[in-house]
DNA sequence: CATCTATTCAATAATTATGTTGAATAGTTG
DNA sequence: CAACTATTCAACATAATTATTGAATAGATG
């Protein structure tokens, strides 16, 4: 009885970290914040819920201790607390990506709409690079390229996209990424460039991906994206 | 507005598997069938809980794919799904454990009350069984141990460990491991070798930890148990 | 120290999860 | 094909989760 007890409490103290990443939006609140720290009302903004609701799931997860707050000035300022969340976040997309058929279904539906033709993983990005000159061009807002970005990676965000794409160079291939497979933002800046003739390929893989995959050299062999 | 759907989408999609994983008797669903398969009675005995709800909690597992069902004469028989699932649940417990300060506490309480002394990690195994000879024994139930186990292991199930003492060597290091960290088999074997003198460790990680190891070989670094 | 403001708390209503019991089902076995 | 049985379904009561609004709070700033 005391033994079925402890393993009773053990399962429910794992469970309150799974709990806090169990809702959508708290998801997306880490995925968000995977990126650099926000304070509530950027967040709020980032994932369209009112300010009282962002603040109530932030407190789920920093009782899970998944994220924890600082305060700066008239803000307070979340971040992730830790590595091993982006690992327990990228083996919940790694199994959610692989397991479930809708998701597939839903981003090449997705990208038909958006006739994204082509992209490429992280592994065949590393491959290219050696082979011909790429120009990796990060479309994320410039804080989150300032809080960390891959190593030669040139920092283009989306909204400046039109104004700086005389500046780009039409022989070499470019490589777009964002924060990742689920953000759309690479995804625009291809379809952007490929109607000026660039010749450009989302990367679907973004920062935290790259900095993951320092760390854990194996997994990274996603599909490719379809029609 | 397409965009914003999309991604509302795929978060919804991604927390059916966390949300599977959200609820503690799933999550101890997954850390029996990550030793074998087992039927629905066997494991509604396993983890203190009547058929249907047992059966309830694996159609919730099986929604989100996370384990899958094969009929086997009269019973089904249930088993995980893919080893993903396995890194799902490791970065659970990585973060459980390193984050979640009861846990600690819970865990080493209980081995103060078990007089659980030493421990010893699967790093150290390994260093270990390069210096001097080391008895692993494997103290799970035998089908479990039949279903896989760690190289060189000896299966000497629980429940027949007083009656196979005898055989035992007494001037080598024995090593005692079960189901994972938060298994007490390998504790409780440990406290009946002790009290007859034999020279035993017990190691936290089990069958699963070491398998993982293999195909990642970084991260485990699990403190040792307390006095 | 009073003002201002980002954040959090409280209360609510709607929705969803949970565990149980007892009946139904599907599939095997003699 | 009839009997049997492991598993699943249905219905229920209880409990927990969710998003919202509006009020309270804590802390910075002038």
């Amino acid at each position: 009885m005391s033994s079925s007890s402890l393993k009773e409490q053990v399962y429910r103290e794992l469970s309150r970290v799974t709990h806090a990443i169990s809702n959508p939006k708290r998801m997306e609140l880490i995925d968000v914040l995977s990126q650099k720290s926000f304070s509530v009302e950027e967040l709020s903004r980032e994932i369209l819920m009112s300010v009282a609701s962002t603040s109530q799931h932030l407190q789920v997860l920093k009782a899970a201790r998944l994220v924890e707050a600082e305060r700066s000035g008239n803000f307070i300022m979340y971040s992730i607390s830790d590595d091993s969340v982006l690992h327990l976040v990228f083996a919940v997309k790694e199994l959610g990506f692989r397991k479930i058929a809708e998701i597939e279904r839903l981003i090449s539906d997705y990208k038909a709409g958006k006739q994204i033709l082509e992209s490429i993983t992280l592994d065949e990005l590393l491959v290219k690079a050696k082979q011909e000159k790429v120009l990796l061009i990060d479309v994320r807002p410039e804080e989150e390229y300032r809080a960390g970005h891959i190593p030669d990676a040139v920092s283009i965000p989306l909204a400046q996209l039109k104004k700086r794409m005389a500046g780009l160079p039409k022989g070499k291939t470019i490589v777009a990424y964002c924060r990742g497979p689920l953000c759309v933002m690479a995804a625009d800046a291809v379809k952007i460039l490929n109607e000026k003739k660039f010749k450009v390929l989302r990367m679907e893989d973004g920062y935290v991906e790259w900095k993951l995959k320092q760390q854990y050299p194996r997994n990274s062999k996603r599909k490719r994206g379809a029609a």
